[in-house]
DNA sequence: CATGAATGAGGGTTCATTCAT
DNA sequence: CATGAATGAACCCTCATTCAT
């Protein structure tokens, strides 16, 4: 009976969220009314009030709760990367692609529009979250990149620098043709942003210096 | 007589432009009340449904007007540059400041916020306008970098591609850092990512293979 | 010069007027906004109370010429029958034809429906010209009753009480049929309440005691 | 406990019901405004909005009530005429004051100005709720004269017309006089137009011819 | 006097939040 | 704890009316 009831109302938290996610994502905090997450959720509005006290709250465990996930998924690309490719072309490109569906794919995409429509009216925790996430991704990339720097792979004097460049590189076009988010990417903004920007990053990182095709 | 009459009628569009840009930017669609629009701007409340039919009326007129000044910045700013310079480098950095300043800076970060935060509810005009804009702006980008490639300054294949490269080297960090326009930006982290991102792409694209510093 | 002016103030009054009219007829006072009464008479809305002081005076100055209007065409109706028809039956489904489609066609519709919709905000106002309206109207139709009691043609003790039940059995019907002045009538609900109250009405003040069809 | 919430539900449904004919049958749909509804039904506004989704939800559901309730009075009202009765005259005086008082007193009259005044505002609904209630009347009334021309009190060859010209005979001047329910009814022109009305009747369709007096 | 523009007041509707069960 | 129902506070928008020209 316990172990039962507990499992419901874990359920129903689970499922508040993820409605709650869904909805906020789509129309922003202002426009979300809880009425539509409670019917979405399949629960009672003053559930919403038991579970996370007021809106607010809500949101925040919202974000909280998507950005785990989403790190979560990043960090697992960043470590299947090999440190000794074959192909170092390929390497970076498929670790391009993967950060880049993380950031911009199905939940990836509505925890990112989150965190930037809603900067302004939750600083601190917007701060905090993509802050931590940001720098927790470029971090473990940056020590990736190193890695391959030090296997002669690359060479890198800075490998943060070279981070941060890869990342602006292959998803600043997609971010934008997104709509920041807001409407599905074209895959093939995907692609071309993915190639030219580690053919240009390999022309200034890579092996031995070589023009940018 | 009719002088007088227009410039009031002006004045108070004018006013009301400028009152909403700063309040929209602020808080967001949703959250603007045109009570504090209208207080802001000195006007009566059915004033602004007068001059703009309704709420979205005036978003539109704010963002179509907001997005012309800036984009008169940027092509001026692009226009501004030398195509012969004695110090490329100085000159590429320039360059990248002021329109990083652009896009930052005052109306042009709230200008970016309101495209990017609305996006969802306006998709329309929100895709128009800064699909215009963007797209105007490399262009022109574009255009100089393919001068400065004719004059041997640069080694470019695709023109588009370099300066889509530029943009995301030298504007990304800075947009991220500044929550998406929600914050000012710090100019320690536009300084850096000037220099870093132009030492970058002329790693990349300089007039002989170097590797980034 | 004067003239000139005079006349097209005077064609402005009565544009308004005509604007006026119709559109409170269609939506009541309540829902007539003078924006649309201006447009629709060309004029610009300050005109209005220039001329009319407010709406409520324009409503009264509606009211008044129109009920005068439709005034006049009943008792010129009234006027034109025969005090001694060759077709006595023919000669009242005439005169009752004519009556109702005062009533219920075009202007006289409006004015009716104004008197009757507007009864409870402006009481007084509607009483007089309602009252004024109705009991000339059966004073001069139980005038032309008794004079056809006087030469044979009816038999009638009370000639008022007489022309108050021919006006129930003609009108009655087309009245409610009209929704009160809301649609336009059905001639066929028309032509069976005249042809029958007729009848009804000669079955009982006829010449002679015969009983209803 | 299921009771206590339904009870107190449904008290507050009709309390708003209640006041909500009595503001709109003194004010009219437009004049109506829904503070005055709640404050007199002793609820707050989101309530009517809770059980009535709009003000025209509202309107339509107080018409609808309302006319219910006064058709069920009619319907009484006829049933309880006797088919033999001893003094027919005073039988269809009863009958015809009974009918009037159903259609001008408190809620009939209320009823009969809602959808007298609203009907251009709601043709459809104020057609159906009206076309409907008196078809049933007219019907019922009838069948009723047509069991007295059976039993041969009355001479009738077409009931419905019977039916039809006596509502109009008693019930057009006491409506006339009550400004079509914006003022109480005089009594006296009441009796006067029943007496008549009835007299007149008889005359048309009474036993024998005989003429009216 | 006619007009374009501006305004103060008010009403319908929504929604986050709280009772009572 | 979950729920149906209720509420107070706000906000968008309209419109009769008035200025200034």
């Amino acid at each position: 009976m316990v172990a039962a009831e507990t499992t419901r109302r874990v359920d129903k938290h689970r499922a508040i969220l993820d409605a709650a996610l869904d909805v906020f994502a789509r129309q922003g905090y202002a426009d979300t009314n809880l009425d539509e997450v409670a019917e979405l959720a399949g629960v009672a509005k003053p559930t919403i009030y038991n579970h996370f006290g007021d809106k607010a709250g809500l949101f925040a465990a919202v974000v909280e709760t998507s950005s785990q996930d989403a790190n979560k998924q990043v960090a697992d690309v960043i470590a299947a990367t090999s440190t000794d490719p074959a192909d170092l072309r390929a390497e970076l490109e498929t670790l391009a692609h993967s950060l880049v569906h993380c950031l911009q794919g199905g939940a990836g995409s509505a925890t990112m529009r989150l965190q930037l429509v809603e900067g302004a009216r939750f600083p601190e925790l917007i701060s905090r979250v993509r802050d931590g996430n940001r720098d927790r991704t470029l971090d473990l990339l940056a020590g990736k990149l190193a890695q391959l720097s030090a296997t002669g792979h690359l060479r890198l004097r800075d490998p943060g620098r070279a981070a941060r460049q890869l990342m602006a590189l292959v998803s600043d076009e997609p971010l934008v043709n997104s709509g920041f988010g807001a409407r599905p990417v074209d895959p093939a903004v995907v692609d071309r942003a993915v190639t030219e920007g580690v053919d240009t990053f390999l022309a200034a990182f890579g092996p031995e210096p070589a023009p940018a095709t």
